[in-house]
DNA sequence: ACAATAGTGTCTATCAGACAGTATATC
DNA sequence: GATATACTGTCTGATAGACACTATTGT
C-alpha cells in the first residue's frame, strides 16, 4: 500500500483526477417491506451531486472513526432513515468498478433488509419529500435510480424472490401476530403468484417456526388464528424450493 | 450523508475524516482443488508486515489503474499465482471492520475458486516456497492464517459444502473427461462423508449436464464410462438438497 | 341462502435413501 | 474362483402440488 502525503495540494490533485489510490468504499441497503399489497423498497432522494435530486437506495460511506464493521454502517443508515432498530438484515454482495460513479473507482457492499411497515416512522429532518416507498414489480421501480442502483435493486429483488423460494424470511416483514392468510399474501405479493394454500399452510406448520397465540382475528368472514414467531431472529431453511424454477 | 458546515475549520475535519480518511478495500479468495484425496486450499506466505512470514489466502489490494472491476482484481492474483485462467469463481462476501488488519480500517471482498489440480503451475517466481497446498479439515488448515483468513476460510468452507449439498459445482474441480466413480469421490471429499451411489448417479444424470464421450477409463477393474461436462460454464441447482443438514 | 375467508382430507408425482443384485475387469 | 469396482432394480419415505371438501363468520 502506498502512503499518502499530508500535503493538502497534492490531496486535491489526485482527488480531482480520479486516480487517488484507494476507492471509495459505500454501503447501499434495499430496505424491503409490504405495504397495501405491494413489495416496496425504500428510496431516498439526493440533494448532492452526482446524480443530485435522483432517486437512489439508502447508503452512505463508512464512518472508519464510529462504525465498528460494515453492518454498522448499514444499520447506521437504515435506523437513522427508518427508526428501525432491528430490521432482519443479511449481506447481499458487494459491487466495485471504475464506471459506477463518475467520481471514480468505487467499491459498495450491498445489504438488504425486511421490515414491517408498521414499524416505520421517517425520522428525516426534511419531511417525506425526500424519502418514499417505491413499488417493485419484477425487481424494477417506476422511477429512475441513480448510479447503478436499478441493477443493484434488480439483483436484490431476484434474490430475495429466490430465497422466499425455501425460507420463512416473510416472516420477518410482519408486525406482530399474523394469521397464516397474511403469511401467505406476502409470499405471493414477493413471488408475484399464487400459492396453494394447503401446501403453504403444511409447510409452514411443519417448520415448527411459529406457535398459536391465544387470539383469533376477526375481520368480516370466519375468524382466523393468529400466530406469533417461536424465536424472533429465527429463519428456517427448508430442504426443498417450492416450484417456480430457482 | 450528512451536510457538513462551510466552516473552514469544520469543513477540513470533515473532509478529512469523511472523505480522506478511507478504509483500506482488497480481495481475498479461498482457492479450492481436490488433490490427493483431500481438499485443498491455495496459501501463499507473507514477504511484509504485518503478519510476515504467515501464510494467508490468495489475494491483494485493489490496482485502481488496471483492474476494471472487483472480479478482475480477483482474477488476476489468481492467475498470477495459478497459471490458470478459467476458474469457477464466485463471490462469497465482504468482511469490512476496525479491527481486522492492523493498519486500521479495512474491506476485503472474499471470492471463492474452484480448479482442477491438474491445471496449476505455480508461476511465483521464488519458487514454492511462499505458496502451496493446504489440507482442509472441517474448514480448518494446520498452519495458522494471517489477519481473520482463518475465519473467512472456514465461513467459505461452509458455503462450498453448503452448496455441494444442491447444485454440481464439483465438476469444476474435475480436469478433462472423468467417471462418474470420481465425480462421486469429489463430492465426497468435499462433503466429508459418503453418499448413496445409486442417489448420486441417479441424480447428476438427470441434471443432463453431462454427456457421455465414446472412451472409457481402464485402470485395474471394470472400464467405466467416461463422462464430459455439455456446457464447460452451466451449474446446475437441484431442487432439493441431499441430506446433511444444511 | 350466499359470499367470503379459514381450514381439512387425501390422492398423485417426484425424488432421495437404502440396499440387494448383476456385470466386467484383474489376479 | 476371488476380489474390486461399475452399474441396475426397486422399495420406502418425505413432501410439494392439486383440488375437493367442510367450517364459521357477516349480510
Amino acid at each position: 500500500m502506498k502512503k499518502h502525503k499530508d500535503d493538502n495540494k497534492e490531496f486535491i490533485k489526485t482527488y480531482n483526477s480520479s486516480v487517488y489510490e484507494k476507492p471509495n468504499t459505500s454501503v447501499d441497503t434495499a430496505i424491503f417491506t409490504v405495504y397495501e399489497g405491494k413489495l416496496c423498497v425504500l428510496t431516498v432522494k439526493r440533494d448532492e451531486p452526482p446524480f443530485k435530486d435522483a432517486w437512489t437506495l439508502v447508503g452512505g460511506f463508512i464512518d472508519i472513526n464510529h462504525d465498528i464493521d460494515l453492518e454498522s454502517t448499514a444499520m447506521r443508515k437504515l435506523t437513522e432513515k427508518t427508526g428501525v432498530s432491528t430490521p432482519y438484515l443479511e449481506q447481499f454482495g458487494t459491487v466495485g468498478n471504475k464506471t459506477r460513479d463518475p467520481r471514480g473507482w468505487s467499491v459498495t457492499t450491498v445489504y438488504f433488509a425486511l421490515i414491517p411497515h408498521n414499524n416505520v416512522k421517517f425520522t428525516s429532518r426534511k419531511g417525506a419529500s425526500d424519502i418514499k416507498w417505491a413499488a417493485v414489480n419484477k425487481g424494477k421501480i417506476k422511477n429512475k435510480l441513480g448510479f447503478d442502483h436499478a441493477a443493484i435493486l434488480k439483483a436484490c429483488s431476484e434474490r430475495l424472490r429466490s430465497k422466499v423460494l425455501y425460507t420463512s424470511l416473510p416472516v420477518h416483514l410482519m408486525s406482530g401476530p399474523f394469521t397464516l392468510g397474511e403469511l401467505q399474501k406476502t409470499y405471493e405479493i414477493i413471488l408475484e403468484k399464487k400459492i396453494d394454500h394447503k401446501s403453504f399452510r403444511r409447510r409452514i406448520l411443519a417448520a415448527d417456526i411459529i406457535e398459536e397465540t391465544h387470539n383469533m382475528r376477526r375481520e368480516g368472514t370466519r375468524p382466523a388464528q393468529l400466530y406469533q414467531l417461536r424465536d424472533k431472529h429465527a429463519s428456517h431453511f427448508f430442504t426443498r424450493t417450492m416450484e417456480g424454477a430457482n
